[in-house]
DNA sequence: TTCCGACAGTGGGGTCGCAAT
DNA sequence: ATTGCGACCCCACTATCGGAA
């Protein structure tokens, strides 16, 4: 059995990229997926949509330097690309940068051009061929003569379209509606839309509607059967092993299984929540868990509820699941929510949670169930937004659609003692196609410098920009750094005499208070 | 015919673990 | 001991296609 050539994805994922009909994309998908034998559909479903199976390789830019040159004929296999990189992930860390190096040579001085094109996409993540995920489940949908609804579900339940592809093709309809939420198998989470403010959220969720208070730390989902408790971050990699006090507050509960949803923060002695940061960094180590357990304890709160004691509640409405949870769950291991009738209500109650120091709201609608993604928009998302003038100081070239066009610009504001420019970021967020182009002709029209991807440019124009809020930072000389910035217009009625200081900026979010344990 | 939901693309800052220096 | 790389946590926004209204 000589396997499906590599080649023949490369040449697919070109064709995908060379049209911009999703119709015509997906046909192609389809026509792929047909092709592939029972052992390797799963690969080549991986593949197709732009990813490697090995979550971590090891390999990067620096392990593809000094590749070989392409070769002239094709002779790689779909299975051999998936072995090549199963060994260098399976000797991230014992091995050497040199080894993947080394393996990587090996694996491109096989490829054609078109395949080593592939594969670099693959292994940065920029395949770029108009087509991800949600575009292949439509593809395996037509392959298979299943309702994509059915591959979308499944995935959804199996946390992987590659397994539901399976099904799919082995058992058809009747497989994938076969699948059931199963504990210890991670689900992917609902996601939430955004809206500009709260009677727009309203507009789309509905009324009455479920306002919950946004919690700005890490997604979990919780997994307990008896004994044994599992926590998955938003793209179902398992932390369990760092939140020990989440577990025990788990097996407290009085119940034998369940599966629910939530976000794990940390709470200053005020009540008030700790900063992204903070929680960020408990969150992102498995190093001298006990230590960051004592400095940092963090907490869960729960916001849904998937399963309780063998029963399935993904398809009850929000509002029951609601309920169960607040039967379940003590007071404040819930996440804070209020039910809404109107508008001014909601209002009331956004002004409310952001003033105790929330993130915002997301708003729901209490009949829908619980479906991943951003189907119909049953949760919304809305967030204070605040605004400041800022200089540009200097902007990079843009890359892919945005080649040949200044796309990412230097932020700054004024210090307020010296009159200095202090960086604060930047953002390539909020331009329109027009915008680009115009300011990629104001910009170089004040161009005084250039280095490599940057154009300098003197006097600065100001730009009003919006953003979440201001964090700690490195990076940046005036120690802090803008969250989420996004260009809101051009500023030309004003220079930089105008500009915000940075005084200004900190005011937002004074920052004042020192890491946990240290005060 | 127009509208709008879903999707892909373009990247941002921070933090950690680990290997190389 | 420090630095650089890779991975992954949080995320906003616009353009486009194609089905819905």
């Amino acid at each position: 059995m000589p396997g499906m050539p590599f080649e023949e994805l490369a040449r697919t994922s070109e064709q995908v990229a060379a049209t911009r009909s999703r119709l015509a994309k997906r046909a192609l998908l389809a026509a792929a997926l047909g092709r592939a034998a029972p052992d390797e559909l799963e690969l080549v479903v991986t593949y197709l949509s732009g990813t490697l199976r090995q979550r971590r390789t090891g390999v990067g830019w620096a392990a593809l330097t000094d590749l070989p040159a392409p070769a002239g004929a094709p002779t790689l296999t779909v299975t051999e690309v998936d072995r090549a990189f199963e060994a260098v992930a399976g000797h991230a860390g014992s091995g050497s940068a040199a080894r993947r190096s080394q393996a990587m040579a090996e694996l491109f001085g096989r490829a054609t051009d078109l395949e080593q094109r592939l594969l670099r996409g693959l292994i940065f993540d920029e395949v770029r061929q108009g087509a991800l995920d949600a575009l292949v489940q439509d593809g395996v949908a037509e392959a298979f003569g299943v309702p994509v609804a059915a591959v979308q579900r499944a995935a959804m339940l199996l946390g992987s379209t590659p397994a539901a592809a399976r099904l799919a093709r082995e058992g058809g309809l009747a497989a994938l509606e076969a699948v059931r939420l199963r504990v210890g198998q991670p689900v992917r989470p609902m996601l939430a839309a955004s809206a500009a403010d709260p009677s727009a959220a309203l507009l789309r969720t509905g009324v009455p509607a479920v306002a919950d208070a946004k919690l700005d730390g890490i997604r979990v989902q919780v997994h307990r059967d008896g004994g044994t408790v599992r926590l998955y971050t938003r793209t179902l990699d398992d932390i369990t092993d760092r939140l020990p006090e989440v577990v025990d507050a788990v097996l407290a509960l009085p119940t034998r299984d369940l599966v629910l949803d939530g976000e794990v923060v940390g709470l200053r002695p005020d009540g008030r929540p700790l900063p992204f940061q903070v929680i960020a960094s408990r969150t992102a180590t498995s190093v001298d868990v006990a230590a960051g357990r004592d400095r940092t304890p963090l907490r869960l709160f729960a916001f849904d509820l998937l399963r309780l004691d063998g029963r399935d509640l993904l398809d009850e409405p929000l509002e029951a699941r609601v309920a169960l949870l607040a039967d379940l769950l003590p007071a404040d291991e819930v996440v804070p929510r209020r039910s809404v009738g109107s508008a001014d209500e909601l209002a009331a109650v956004f002004a409310d949670v952001v003033a105790q120091g929330y993130e915002g709201l997301v708003v729901k609608n209490p009949q829908a169930p619980y479906a991943a993604g951003r189907r119909d928009a049953a949760w919304v998302k809305v967030k204070p937004r605040h605004t400041f003038d800022l200089a540009v100081t200097a902007a990079e070239w843009g890359h892919g659609r945005r080649e040949g066009w200044l796309s990412n610009l230097h932020l700054a504001a004024v210090h307020q003692d010296t009159g200095a420019l202090v960086m604060l970021g930047k953002t390539f967020k909020g331009l329109t196609d027009q915008l680009l182009q115009w300011q990629t002709e104001q910009l170089l029209a004040r161009e005084v410098r250039r280095t490599r991807g940057t154009v300098h440019v003197d006097p600065p124009p100001v730009v009003e920009i919006a953003c979440d809020g201001v964090q700690r930072s490195t990076r940046y000389p005036g120690g802090i750094a803008l969250r989420f910035a996004r260009v809101l217009r051009y500023r030309d009625d004003k220079t930089v005499a105008d500009v915000d200081t940075l005084a200004t900026v900190l005011a937002l979010n004074p920052l004042e208070e020192d890491a946990p344990g240290s005060g």
